[in-house]
DNA sequence: TCTGGGGTCCTAGGACCC
DNA sequence: TCTGGGGTCCTAGGACCC
C-alpha cells in the first residue's frame, strides 16, 4: 500500500514575555511600563517590551538595572501563577483542538488538521477565536502560527511578535524562508548556523535549496528532519501526552566567587542530590544512574558518572558515591563555578522488580522514610530535615548565624 | 551574550563477543 | 599465534531547546 502523505495543519503559540505577562494579568497597573521578573535569582529572566526598549536584556543582573535603570519595575518570579495562567491557556487551545503538545510553559502546538469543517471555520479564524479568548480571558498576549509543519509554525509565530497571528501555506512557504536567517530556525544553534554560514547558507531557504543528500552527508539526522519540515513536509508529530515522564532530573547551581574548597562544593552536590531525590519521589521515579559535575571557571566540565546497583531515590547512597567522587574529579587550584548531580535513566517505582534483581532491602527502607519526610516537609514548610552533608551548603547560602545553624543542627538526620 | 537552570536527543568510539 | 569482519552495548560529550 502506498503511505498517503497528508496534509497537515499545526498551530503554534508563543506567550509574549509570559512571565511579564502574567504579571501584568495579575496586577493590570503594571501595563505598560518596563517590567522585569527574576529578582530572586539576580538576573533578568523576562522582561517587557517597554523594559526590552531601554535596551535591558535576559541574563542581565538585577543590581545593573537598578542603578541604570532605576525606574524598571523588577519583580520576584511567581511560578505558581505562571503555571496556573499555563494551563488555563492550554485549556483555551483544547476548546478547539483535540491533540494539543504542552512545549513549555508558554508555548503549545496544537494539531488543527480537519477541523475546518467540523468547527465551520477556516484554519486562520480558528486560530483568531484563541487568541481573542487568550487576550480576553486571560489578559494575555499572544503570538499564533499556523503552517504545514512544526518547525514553519514555530516561523509563523515569531513572524509578528508581539499580539501577531500569522498563516503560512504551503505556496508561499519560501517567501517567509527567503527572510528568516539560518540562525533563527527552531533546531539550528549558533554552531551550526556558523558551519552553514560558512557554506554559504545564510537564510532557511538557501538551506532549503540544497539537496537532502547534501545535507545527510554533511550533518545529523535531526537536521535532515527539519530539511524536511521546510519543505512543508510534516514529519515531527504532535505529542499530547501529559509531560510528567522524566528521563534525567537534575540540580545544579552557580556561586559566586567560584571556588576550589573541595567541602564547601562537596556539600553543595550533597544539596543538588537531596532535591533532585525530592523531585523523583514526586514523580515516583527511581534513577539507575546518577552524574556529577564541578563546572571550572573556564566553563569546563568535570564529570563522572556511575550506575547504580541498587536504582533508588533516597540520597543517602548517592551522597556517598558523591564523597568518593568528587576525589577523582576534582583539582587542585582550579577554581569551580558550578555544581551539578544529574540522575540518569529514570524508570517508575513501582515497577517493583522481584527482590532478587530489583531494589535492596535498605533502598526500599531509605525510600520509605523519605515518602515520611516529604510529608512532613508537606506540612511544615521546606527544608524541615536534610543530611549533615547538606549543612556547609545551607550554611553559606543562607547566611545564617552560629546559633541557627545549632537550631538546625537538632534536626539532623 | 562574558554566559542561570532544567531538559532532550544524537553520534563517535571503545569494549566485548562471535 | 596471528588474521579478518561484523554485531551489540555502553559511555561520554556535543548540540539544541525553553
Amino acid at each position: 500500500m502506498e503511505k498517503v502523505v497528508k496534509n497537515k495543519t499545526i498551530l503554534h503559540i508563543d506567550g509574549d514575555a509570559f512571565f511579564v505577562g502574567v504579571e501584568v494579568a495579575k496586577n493590570p497597573k503594571l501595563k505598560g511600563k518596563a517590567v522585569v521578573t527574576g529578582e530572586e535569582k539576580g538576573i533578568v529572566t523576562a522582561l517587557s517590551y517597554e523594559a526590552k526598549a531601554l535596551g535591558i536584556k535576559r541574563g542581565m543582573s538585577t543590581f545593573h538595572v537598578k542603578k541604570y535603570f532605576p525606574k524598571v519595575i523588577i519583580l520576584p518570579g511567581d511560578y505558581k501563577s505562571y503555571a496556573k495562567y499555563s494551563s488555563l491557556m492550554f485549556d483555551i487551545v483544547r476548546r478547539y483542538v483535540d491533540d494539543v503538545e504542552e512545549y513549555s510553559i508558554d508555548e503549545c502546538f496544537g494539531d488543527l488538521t480537519g477541523l475546518e469543517h467540523p468547527l465551520k471555520m477556516t484554519y486562520r479564524q480558528i486560530a483568531e477565536r484563541i487568541k481573542k479568548e487568550v487576550n480576553v480571558e486571560l489578559g494575555l498576549s499572544v503570538s499564533l502560527g499556523v503552517a504545514p509543519t512544526k518547525v514553519l509554525a514555530k516561523v509563523a509565530s515569531k513572524w509578528v511578535k508581539p499580539n501577531g497571528l500569522t498563516v503560512i501555506e504551503k505556496d508561499n512557504v519560501k517567501e517567509f524562508l527567503a527572510k528568516t536567517p539560518i540562525g533563527k530556525i527552531w533546531g539550528i544553534g549558533p554552531r551550526t548556523a556558523e558551519a552553514l554560514e560558512k557554506r554559504g547558507i545564510k537564510t532557511a531557504l538557501d538551506f532549503v535549496n540544497k539537496d537532502i543528500a547534501w545535507i545527510g552527508n554533511n550533518l545529523s539526522k535531526p537536521y535532515e528532519v527539519i530539511w524536511q519540515e521546510l519543505n512543508g513536509i510534516s514529519l515531527l508529530e504532535i505529542d499530547p501526552r501529559p509531560k510528567t515522564v522524566y528521563s534525567s532530573i537534575q540540580k545544579t547551581r552557580t556561586f559566586h566567587p567560584a571556588t576550589n574548597d573541595k567541602l564547601f562544593l562537596f556539600s553543595q552536590l550533597s544539596k543538588h542530590i537531596e532535591e533532585a531525590c525530592t523531585k523523583a519521589r514526586h514523580f515516583d521515579l527511581v534513577a539507575r544512574k546518577v552524574s556529577f559535575f564541578l563546572k571550572t571557571s573556564n566553563f569546563e566540565y568535570h564529570t563522572c558518572s556511575v550506575n547504580l546497583k541498587t536504582s533508588t531515590n533516597a540520597p543517602e547512597m548517592i551522597v556517598t558515591l558523591a564523597e568518593e567522587k568528587i576525589k577523582e574529579i576534582h583539582r587542585r587550584g582550579v577554581l569551580y563555578r558550578t555544581t551539578g548531580v544529574v540522575l540518569h535513566d529514570l524508570v517508575s517505582s513501582d515497577t517493583t522488580q522481584g527482590d532478587l534483581f530489583g531494589r535492596s532491602a535498605q533502598a526500599n527502607k531509605f525510600e520509605v522514610v523519605h515518602k515520611q519526610i516529604d510529608t512532613l516537609e508537606k506540612k511544615f514548610g521546606k527544608k524541615v530535615l536534610y543530611l549533615a552533608s547538606t549543612q556547609k551548603a545551607i550554611k553559606r547560602k543562607t547566611g545564617a548565624t552560629e546559633a541557627e545553624d545549632l537550631d538546625r543542627d537538632l534536626l539532623f538526620l
